[in-house]
DNA sequence: ATGCATGAGAG
DNA sequence: TCTCATGCATA
């Protein structure tokens, strides 16, 4: 049984064919996936990860496959007696971010086209954390610093029109996606004139600064980010239905990927204006207005599954289906569970959050 | 605010 | 199978 409650994703789906929209050009979709790397290496985030993955695979997968997982738990177990005495104070979710940006992080520079992402590390908190710790590690030796920041976020994913149920803006993230994944930070700009539209809005600042003022005016109107979420359904825009509290609380903390970031903030702006206009008109004329299922299951790793499942992370963020069930067996886990942490791993490394970048 | 999950679409 | 957008459940 599937749980399938209420609404599903399918609600909304962002037809973002509307011209005023950031589109995509049918032109971008075959080069969405085309720059995949490397067959070994997959898709997914090029530079770095991809060598560093290489690397290990070559050298170190290539026959001590065991060896290496059993020092992936040795490390976690170290890690976790460290991490015992500094329980550091940033968010679980800041340690993606320094993982994915412990060796060096100089900077992606895969902005393709006109957004320029200043890279500013000022992660460095002294937040070395975890993950942190051990990827570090594991890599001293295999000194894989200097290579490119480990979100691209800067290009430009000009969004595209489909018509599917809710997956345009998801379309764009592969476009994302793929252009993160090759090194070659022009291939976009090149691409048969599609690079426009988002260039002007993708700026990163911009759409931080959006966010920023999005959240304050939604709270000065009163709403909460739940509301805001059911209102976009009443906004009648084609395509757009409404969002849930989390997707809207992750557009204001930046917590999405950059392509979604871009696709929700014109749906987003759109409510806002509404609703300070809506504001207005109650303001200047007082006297209107003023009008289950299955539960699924959460399931939760604890802390010590999931350092190793860290520390093999570290090692291997896209570890085969063997390998994970191997960690799985070991950690006593679902497989299933572990190859959707996995996946929610390599998606939270992905998602905005300049922290690391800018 | 965030962890784990689902499902579509691409490969 | 993976990615990506998104959501439910929960800390």
């Amino acid at each position: 049984m599937m749980t399938m409650n209420g609404k599903q994703h399918f609600s909304m789906h962002p037809a973002l064919h509307e011209p005023k929209y950031p589109g995509l050009h049918s032109g971008s979709e075959g080069m969405r996936r085309v720059c995949l790397p490397a067959p070994q290496v997959r898709s997914g985030q090029g530079w770095r990860e991809g060598l560093y993955r290489c690397w290990l695979q070559g050298n170190i997968f290539g026959g001590f496959d065991e060896s290496l997982l059993a020092r992936a738990e040795a490390l976690a177990a170290a890690d976790s007696i460290v991490s015992q005495g500094k329980s550091h104070p940033f968010k679980p979710d800041v340690t993606y971010h320094t993982m994915s940006s412990v060796p060096c992080t100089s900077a992606s520079s895969s902005s393709s086209t006109t957004v320029p992402i200043s890279h500013h590390h000022h992660h460095h908190l002294g937040q070395t954390l975890e993950a942190g710790d051990l990827l570090d590690h594991l890599s001293t030796s295999l000194a894989v610093t200097g290579m490119g920041a480990p979100e691209p976020p800067g290009m430009t994913a000009p969004a595209h029109h489909h018509q599917h149920p809710h997956h345009h803006l998801q379309t764009m993230g592969q476009l994302h996606q793929a252009m993160a994944t090759m090194a070659h930070p022009h291939s976009l700009s090149v691409h048969g004139g599609m690079a426009c539209v988002s260039d002007v809005e993708s700026d990163p600042r911009e759409l931080e600064a959006f966010a920023e003022r999005f959240k304050q005016r939604r709270i000065k109107l009163g709403v909460t980010q739940a509301d805001v979420g059911a209102a976009l359904a009443n906004l009648k825009i084609p395509g757009v239905g409404s969002l849930s509290q989390s997707t809207i609380c992750r557009f204001e903390s930046l917590t999405l990927s950059h392509n979604n970031m871009i696709a929700l903030k014109p749906v987003l702006q759109a409510w806002l204006e509404e609703a300070e206009a809506a504001h207005r008109e109650k303001n200047s004329k007082p006297d209107l207005f003023n009008g289950s299922e299955r539960k699924r299951k959460r399931t939760s790793i604890a802390a010590p599954e999931k350092r190793s499942l860290e520390a093999y992370f570290a090692i291997q963020p896209r570890p085969s289906s063997e390998k994970i069930a191997a960690i799985a067996e070991k950690l006593d886990l679902k497989k299933n569970v572990v190859r959707v942490w996995f996946c929610n791993q390599r998606q939270k490394q992905k998602r905005m959050k300049y922290s690391a970048v800018h």
